[in-house]
DNA sequence: GATTCTCCTTGAACCGTTTTAAGCGATTGC
DNA sequence: GCAATCGCTTAAAACGGTTCAAGGAGAATC
């Protein structure tokens, strides 16, 4: 540090001293001004001005301070992403998919975990907006979130990741859930599926719902003959642990289905543990079926057939959106964005037995 | 919102008008320094004007705006978090403990990802001085980052995660890895193994350098007929896609060795995923540690053995750590907290085909 | 040589808080 | 009855930047 050659006096900080604007034009014998325009807007400074400022910068390590200049700009590069689950790899993947964004724009995000909470949501968006970030990147864990309209009468803009914006004034980067749903279940109907279990979140998640929508749509298409009966089963939390638990206890209660569609590829791999400790063979006595083909998908003691979808490129989206609607707030307009998923076929699910029966009678 | 009631004019802000504490000061009829009293320290005020003042804030929906509140008082409740790879389930649950614990202290933690780059790391460093972060939570990617010394100076606490604190003034929160490191050696020995490869990061990763040094050590202690070869291979990431790439052109070109020793769970299965492809059965051909003991090691193909780290522990006890510096550092003093790693067998290891016969005999 | 124009640089105002010394009315002490 | 004390409240000075109107030094024009 340049702190013992400076002339004057630096400034007592967190008892430490650390340099400012000031200090950087004494030494440098320009005004405060100037060195402002050297970091700021380096084209109005005679080149060798330029240098000089910017090699005393260089030097004592000046960086501006970030709150003095957010309170003078009403802007601060800060933006908060709001997620239910980040030991969840999709959710990771979505976050890193929005933290490289970010950097990318010389951004900086908070990341807020809310363990599928509103209640944690709502603090959490309470200490965004005290930190007066400019924007939040958010995937609700209900729908109904009254909390989110006040966000937005606070100047903090907010996109809606996972998504889509409903009755928000706001960006949103979502993914065809509904459309998710009828991959699940025509794949699994197709393998000669009649009894499929459900195995989802609380129905006031709203991925979960737009996939049950989904999967009730595709069924009606299906004739009554081959049409599936569905059983719905909901977890407490989106979790393998949780997942474990009520298969083993269903196992004990007896199986009434040949294939499972799961909320997520985490609760996959819980029932499958438990199919397994019971010594149920996936997929030959059950078919199962995951959700956002999360890496370890591939890895799995059964590789898990799953729906993929876009975790990154969603996040990366997401942020790229909203950090474009802080810079320019007066151009932009609201957008919708929507990836399709796509079905990934592995080795958790097969044909049921008397599927394959016919088939081999054909 | 309060906003159309107010006689006077609100500060246009991002396009929505936002109260100050002026406007409350005015509406309540109080001075500003009154207002700035009743929200920081209550006792000093008489009852009736707390109560006036506070119902005022309370109905305009005032926040006071971190950024100023920063500028003077050197404190806005936030810490940076710096780790090599979030998309590591390791660090995944080491943030996830570190969100916990800032959340109970209403502290807000901004994520930075650095792709196992120092290059990134010094950038984020500078992101984080400038934001004025409290304090900075890191795993660095090396020992050597010189930038490490230079935050302290600019008066930002420091606490190392998942490493000690070499010659710094701060906290550090680590696990034994020369431990874990003999763990795992000494596992696949007793099992019989005696040519086996290493395949880990980058030298100059600390963590690797140090569970190499454990190995080492604990080979020392084994006698010379019962001592095992080792061999060394050095990925360019500490990913999965990486050690599948080299572990198939390792089989390809030759395999000369019965056990691997892998620097975390992603590497691990990454090459089981090789050896699956090649036909080359783990653990009967090939044995197979992993290091950190992910939530994932047990749903994989080959259920993990792996050693296990507290990463949740580890990463709340260190923003527990860094959270109590900030609060109060004239009474803080630097502190090292060491867990011990633990060896977690599953089906990846098992005795070598002459081990077997040798107890047979035996 | 005076005038205009350009190109840089400067000084001062301002952002919204916290903090502290000073002020002020009421109570107490002698 | 006057000074000292007490309990609140206030005014003003920071904090460290950005911004912009105004100033000043040369170069170009007449």
């Amino acid at each position: 540090m340049y702190r013992f050659k400076c002339s004057i006096g630096f400034v007592q900080f967190r008892g430490v001293l650390v340099a400012s604007i000031r200090d950087v034009a004494k030494e440098a014998g320009v005004s405060l001004g100037t060195v402002s325009n050297a970091i700021n807007r380096p084209e109005v400074l005679a080149p060798r001005t330029l240098r000089k400022v910017q090699k005393v910068i260089e030097d004592m390590g000046f960086v501006p301070n970030a709150s003095a200049r957010n309170l003078r700009a009403g802007r601060n590069r800060v933006i908060g992403l709001v997620v239910p689950d980040i030991s969840n790899p999709f959710f990771t993947d979505l976050a890193k998919g929005v933290n490289d964004a970010a950097f990318a724009a010389k951004y900086v995000v908070i990341l807020c975990n809310t363990d599928e909470s509103t209640e944690k949501e709502n603090q959490y968006l309470d200490v965004l907006s005290a930190q007066n970030v400019e924007g939040i990147l958010i995937t609700p864990a209900r729908d109904t979130n009254r909390a989110l309209a006040s966000v937005t009468e606070k100047g903090i803009r907010l996109a809606l990741v996972d998504r889509p914006a409903l009755g928000l004034q706001a960006c949103s980067v979502a993914v065809n859930d509904s459309y998710g749903g009828s991959l699940a279940l025509t794949h699994l109907q197709e393998l000669g599926h009649r009894n499929i279990l459900l195995l989802t979140g609380k129905e006031d998640i709203p991925q979960v719902a737009d996939r049950n929508a989904g999967i009730r749509e595709a069924l009606k298409k299906i004739s009554a003959a081959e049409r599936p009966e569905i059983t719905e089963l909901r977890l407490d939390s989106m979790s393998a642990a949780s997942a474990y638990e009520v298969i083993k206890r269903k196992i004990d209660s007896g199986i009434d289905f040949t294939g499972i569609i799961c909320g997520n590829d985490l609760i996959a791999l819980g029932a499958i543990r438990a199919f397994r400790e019971k010594n149920i063979a996936v997929p030959e006595e059950v078919s199962v079926i995951g959700y956002d083909d999360i890496d370890f998908a591939d890895s799995a003691n059964v590789p898990l057939t799953s729906i993929s979808q876009p975790a990154y490129e969603l996040g990366y989206a997401a942020a790229e959106l909203i950090i474009s609607e802080c810079e320019n707030p007066e151009r932009h307009v609201h957008q919708r964005i929507e990836f399709q998923p796509r079905l990934i076929v592995r080795s958790s699910t097969a044909p049921t037995k008397s599927h394959r029966a016919n088939l081999k009678i054909s």
